[in-house]
DNA sequence: TTGAAAGCGCTAACAA
DNA sequence: TTGTTAGCGCTTTCAA
């Protein structure tokens, strides 16, 4: 059995209440002992119990990160940027994979909840319904976008800005004939970046045509098929915004397949920015999410909100997505 | 405020202790005083507070993974086989990155002891003191060997083995001139590997050349700089067996520099089979381990541990690493 | 500077 | 079947 305050006390022959100051470090201890308290504490190997402290204080220095799948290399940076944070400033934190399931995702929170963590950090997975978040009573802030009435704070990237400096780039690079091969129909960051596409194309007068736009799932299959699709249509692109990387690897894949010469023939750009896309044999061209910085955003936000000062007020933090230009678009001209 | 179960047992007309019960699904409660308990707690929103719980029970039903850095692509599968597991069995997971910093893991053991959660998970770093987990009073599953006196459970793969069967494919495919190019130099799994290795030369008859013995880190730059090395040294292998599949990568690219042709004239192995290793641009030869698995099984071997009639004993688990030939070794003739 | 005591929200032993 | 009560390990108020 572990050591406890009592039994600390009983030793040094105080009150278990002056070892509870001197524990703490709080003022009104006499030096002497003080110093004797901490000696036999040290002795005893005395661990505090977190527990028992988390029921009076009513906070437990906890925070969770619920994500869709850590298997997804997008996570695992804004796990990190996430952990590094919170360690620094004393928090531990759970990891819930919802794997893009709402009803999982679901019975996480609760349990969170019940766990009392001082505040969550939430990825949604998509399809989710709008009443999820509604009477939720533990502070939270969101890393993507989620289209309910609910308003929680958020970090996320400039996903129209990303969209349009990725297509931007396609026509700088003079490919003409763009198509989007974007994740799944319903997220808000898929349908922002297909925006940013729209805006590139009509500031640069090229005509939409509606039969290069094609949805599926963020997995690489699917950018796959859809590419395979395109090519068996004969309205053959000669480049492709990817909806994220998983997908554009798909598409690159499939190009290869075909015999499209990368990146003479044919230009394919990603988002995110995954750790694959920078391997010298993939070189793939994408546009940057700052994941790391994210992750310690996200924290920041939340420990901010948890002084009760700051709670309340929601805030957004907007990043700003880079183009990192590779090896599966051709140079742009200068 | 969160309702309590006293609020519950003041609107229902009972004692708390009855609404205890029927929460818990507790026989000796009348149907219909259970009926109208439950009833009130849902309308109330009631959540129990698992730390309240926790104290008096003295388990949280947490268990945490310490691992050295979940951006490494060797973690996020067992990750996610630690995490599906142990929510399958109702326990939450703490997540703590080490970053291979032997300091900082001791300082999370140390706040998961205070946060009292019921069992650890631990692939240690490297470079650990000896007396690092002893007094140590939580049940904890190592991922992978420490060469210290303390016994805990562990779940293995086996790495003699491993790299007997690398080292022999590469000697089955035709190359005679292989070099072994390693991660830290005092990483039991990196020593076990060099084994299997020595194992396989002996048994085909082939000289071991202890200038085809590398170490470094078990870094991607590691592999690329050992690969020059050699090649500058004009001692140049005709295949190599990289540490991990991070170091082959490495490895992979210098070779390709330096225009030796993959896989005719230099094959080359890892050891991991990281999600990376098995992308159609990459096609890398390597050893698997059943990463999901070993986080499925630590998982299992922990909780067992957790029950008193159980407790104590050390197991260990041994998986058994399986070849995936793939594109960077040549065919073996049959 | 120190101690006594209440109370955080819950479970469980005991009594009724 | 239900209620009373002690106690889990700690912090904090109040009094000494």
């Amino acid at each position: 059995m572990q050591a406890t305050i009592k039994d600390i006390a009983k030793k040094a022959g105080v009150s278990y209440a002056t070892v509870s100051r001197a524990l703490n470090g709080r003022r009104g201890v006499k030096d002497d002992t003080r110093e004797l308290i901490l000696e036999v504490a040290r002795n005893m190997g005395y661990q505090p119990n977190a527990i028992a402290r988390g029921l009076v204080l009513k906070h437990t220095r906890t925070l969770a990160l619920v994500i869709p799948d850590i298997t997804n290399p997008f996570f695992p940076e804004i796990t990190r940027g996430v952990e590094d944070t919170a360690s620094l400033q004393g928090y531990s934190v759970f990891l819930c994979n919802s794997h893009w399931d709402a009803k999982k995702e679901k019975l996480y929170l609760n349990t969170l909840q019940e766990k009392r963590v001082d505040g969550i950090i939430l990825h949604t997975s998509n399809n989710v319904e709008e009443d999820q978040y509604t009477n939720f009573k533990i502070p939270m802030v969101l890393l993507n976008k989620i289209s309910s009435v609910v308003e929680y704070s958020s970090v996320e990237v400039d996903n129209v800005r990303g969209g349009f400096l990725a297509t931007k780039h396609l026509i700088e690079a003079g490919y003409r004939k763009i198509a989007f091969i974007g994740g799944t129909e319903n997220s808000p960051s898929n349908a922002e970046r297909k925006e940013g596409y729209k805006l590139a194309l009509k500031q640069h007068r090229i005509p939409l045509d509606e039969r290069l736009i094609m949805s599926g799932s963020f997995k690489s299959e699917s950018g796959y098929e859809n590419m395979k699709k395109l090519i068996d249509s004969g309205n053959i692109p000669d480049a492709v915004f990817g909806g994220n990387d998983v997908i554009a690897l798909g598409v690159l894949h499939c190009a290869q397949e075909h015999g499209l010469r990368v990146p003479d023939d044919f230009g394919i750009i990603g988002f995110d920015d995954i750790p694959y896309a920078s391997l010298p044999q993939i070189q793939l061209t994408t546009i940057e999410q700052p994941k790391y910085q994210m992750g310690r955003y996200a924290v920041d936000l939340l420990i901010k909100a948890l002084r009760p000062e700051e709670g309340g007020e929601v805030k957004r933090i907007i990043l700003e997505p880079k183009l990192k230009a590779r090896k599966t678009t051709r140079e742009v001209p200068r």
